[in-house]
DNA sequence: GTATCGACCTGATTA
DNA sequence: CTAATCAGGTCGATA
């Protein structure tokens, strides 16, 4: 990975790349260490055409996923929901799950909001980031494909919405009051209202980001019911 | 349909055309009725381009699918599994199903094997039989299209490994010493393992082939809970 | 009717 | 070679 020199423009509304490499340098060159600002970038991906068309949802390659995102046994059945903060201090909500069929780890609800808000398209690049701290927080962020170490330097101009990382987003903890990471389970709108009692015990443990988790009823009861032994160990 | 007569081969591997027809004939006149080896032809279908293509998915007509396949109500939501054996014994397992919005029985799973194991093109004929017993069997074949009694006769020569029916086949029930008919329910791969008691009352009654079946678990609580009540009715 | 979502599936590619 | 991955699909339910 060639190292991507970036000379940022001295304005207030600068504009990032968002690479990993140039974002640490920044962060170091900035805003220094020690600024309750150091989001750590977690992965990125490179946008398929599947991640920005009709199936509304991100693969999240499975390094990563179990890397960051780790679904225990249970909690895997249904999912979680995990927010995100952009640069904007908006937050995202994501379904996040394991589909056992295809062996995959993706993001479904709210993830084609973000596509079609960001104006996402194919080889555009997601980053995912985190700040460690009392309570983590998530970020997510993009960047335009042929920004950054990009290799296809797309001659298509004129995309305006994708995502500009400023200053101020590492410093959106007073910004984003409400934007804490919220870490829930998934509502359980369209589950069994009978479903108090036949999930009994069925609170799950989840350890994310270093921090251990209680996310109820992820599961019903008939779900719980069936499992094979052949079911994927993380 | 036009009586097709063949000429049967006097060696031991038998080459069958494996239309209903003729199929009644030879089993009568080489077999015997009382051979334990009635297998009876429940249908045939001229393969489509779409049932040999990318959809991955066979289309039984509905006059046969509810003669032969019929799904109560409750299982329609998954479908089923059905074992078929081959002319070799081998085991094909195929999802069954019901798609509402195309109102049509489907194979699903495993069949996209079948085709390509097969070399099955369009305009080829797929058969399938049942021996009726203690515990009834399915089995599947097929033939190449110009063979038998089919319309297009086909200028093109060399594919090997279309079906060929023996005799043997049809005394397979040495054999195929494991291979009984399966009928089960939907394998819950991808479900949870502390299955035991929480969907209680979740077996399902299935009437197929003449014969009353218990099916375990095919549909989970959550899945029982939205069907509504446009479901179709058998 | 349309869009979204959840679950499931498969083939091509690759480790 | 096999096994794992994942891009690109399906249907059906829901909103």
């Amino acid at each position: 990975m060639p190292a991507n020199h970036f000379v940022y423009p001295t304005q207030q509304a600068w504009i990032w790349d968002t690479t990993m490499e140039s974002y640490h340098r920044h962060q170091s060159q900035q805003l220094g260490e020690g600024m309750n600002c150091e989001k750590e970038p977690m992965f990125e991906k490179p946008l398929t055409p599947s991640d920005v068309g009709k199936l509304n949802r991100l693969v999240i390659p499975k390094q990563y996923a179990e890397k960051y995102f780790p679904l225990d046994a249970e909690a895997g059945e249904k999912g979680l929901l995990l927010s995100f903060e952009d640069e904007n201090g908006k937050i995202w909500r994501f379904r996040y799950s394991y589909w056992t069929s295809s062996q995959s780890y993706v993001l479904t609800k709210g993830w084609s909001r973000f596509v079609k808000e960001k104006q996402l398209d194919a080889g555009d690049v997601v980053i995912f980031l985190r700040r460690r701290g009392n309570g983590d927080r998530l970020f997510v962020g993009s960047r335009r494909r042929g920004s950054g170490q990009d290799s296809i330097t797309a001659g298509s101009a004129a995309q305006p919405p994708a995502m500009h990382w400023n200053p101020a987003f590492c410093q959106s903890t007073s910004l984003a009051s409400s934007s804490y990471l919220y870490l829930n389970s998934i509502p359980q709108e369209e589950q069994s209202s009978e479903a108090t009692e036949a999930g009994t015990g069925n609170s799950k443990k989840l350890r994310l980001f270093g921090v251990n988790l209680e996310c109820g009823h992820l599961i019903t009861g008939s779900q719980v019911m069936s499992r094979k032994a052949s079911g994927h160990q993380l």
